[in-house]
DNA sequence: CATCAATAGTTGACAATATCAACTATATGC
DNA sequence: GCATATAGTTGATATTGTCAACTATTGATG
C-alpha cells in the first residue's frame, strides 16, 4: 500500500504530520502570554512602526471585518494595540502596536520562531538540502 | 541579516510559511462539506470499523471532554457519527462512523491529503531527499 | 460485601472566534 | 447634488474551547 503512494503524497503527509507534531502546543504557548492563537497571529501581522488598516488585517487573516473589530477590541483593552484615524480617509482606522505590544510581540515571536530540536539534529547537508527544497516550493 | 540566521531557524520559518500557504484554505475546504476544520479533524480521527471511546478522542484532540460532547452531538445530529455503549464499561461511549460518515470522511480526506502542485514539480531526487529528511525529523 | 475514591461523559456558564446582515459615516463617480 | 460603494461597528447566531459541577459507574481496599 505505502509503496504505491506517490512521492508528493508521501512528502505532503509527512510534512503535515511533522507540522502538527510541532504545532500541537501552540495554544499552550499562546496561553503562557494569556493570548489565544488568533491573538498571536494578529500581533505577528501588525509590525512595529508599520500601522496597518483594519481592512488590510481582515484580508491577511482571511476573515470578516466584524471579527477583526472584536479581536482588536480585546487587544486594545489589554493596551497592546491602538486604533488611529487615518489622515487620508476618515473611514479608515489604522492599527499600531503600543510599546507594550511591541515588547510582547517580540517575546512571543522569539518563542514561536524557535526551530524544533529535531531540525538541529539533521546533518549540515540535510539542512542545506531542506532549505533549498523549501525555497523552491515557495517560488 | 539572513546570512546570520541558523539553518534550523531558516528551515523552520520556510516550512511554516509553506505550510500556511497551503493550509490557508482549510476552513474554505471544510465549509464545502458544511463542516468546520475541527469537525474534519474529528472525522479523520474516527476510522471506519475502529470505534474510538469519547475519552480517547478528547486525548487525540488535546481538548476537554465536554468539548468533545459538543463536537459529537453536532456530528451525530447530522447522521455522520453514532455513540455506542461499551460492553466492557458502562461509563464508556464508543464512537463509530455511520455509512454516511464513512463516505464523507473518504471524500474529505481525499481532498485534504491531495499534495500541493508545487511538490509534484520537484525533481525525483528532491522528492526523495525531502521524504528522507521528513522521515528523520519524525523519528 | 460495603465504602470510598477515581473515572467517563454530560450539563451549564462563560469567553473567544467566526459568519452574516444591517447600520452610519465617509468617499467616489457621474 | 445624488447614487453607489466602502470602512468599521453593532448585533444575532453558531461553534469551539475551558472550567466546574454533576450522575452513573468502576476499581481498590478493608
Amino acid at each position: 500500500m505505502k509503496s504505491t503512494k506517490s512521492k508528493p503524497c508521501e512528502a505532503w503527509q509527512l510534512l503535515v504530520k511533522f507540522f502538527f507534531t510541532q504545532r500541537a502546543d501552540l495554544p499552550t504557548l499562546a496561553s503562557e502570554f494569556e493570548l489565544s492563537p488568533a491573538q498571536c497571529h494578529v500581533l505577528h501581522l501588525i509590525e512595529p512602526d508599520r500601522p496597518i488598516p483594519m481592512g488590510r488585517l481582515a484580508e491577511a487573516l482571511a476573515c470578516d471585518a466584524s471579527n477583526v473589530t472584536g479581536l482588536i477590541d480585546r487587544l486594545e483593552s489589554r493596551g497592546l494595540v491602538r486604533r488611529r484615524p487615518s489622515a487620508d480617509d476618515r473611514r479608515v482606522k489604522s492599527l499600531e502596536l503600543t510599546p507594550a505590544g511591541v515588547r510582547l510581540r517580540s517575546t512571543v515571536l522569539e518563542r514561536i520562531t524557535k526551530p524544533p530540536d529535531s531540525l538541529g539534529r539533521l546533518s549540515a547537508d540535510e539542512q542545506r538540502a531542506l532549505v533549498k527544497i523549501l525555497k523552491r516550493l515557495l517560488d
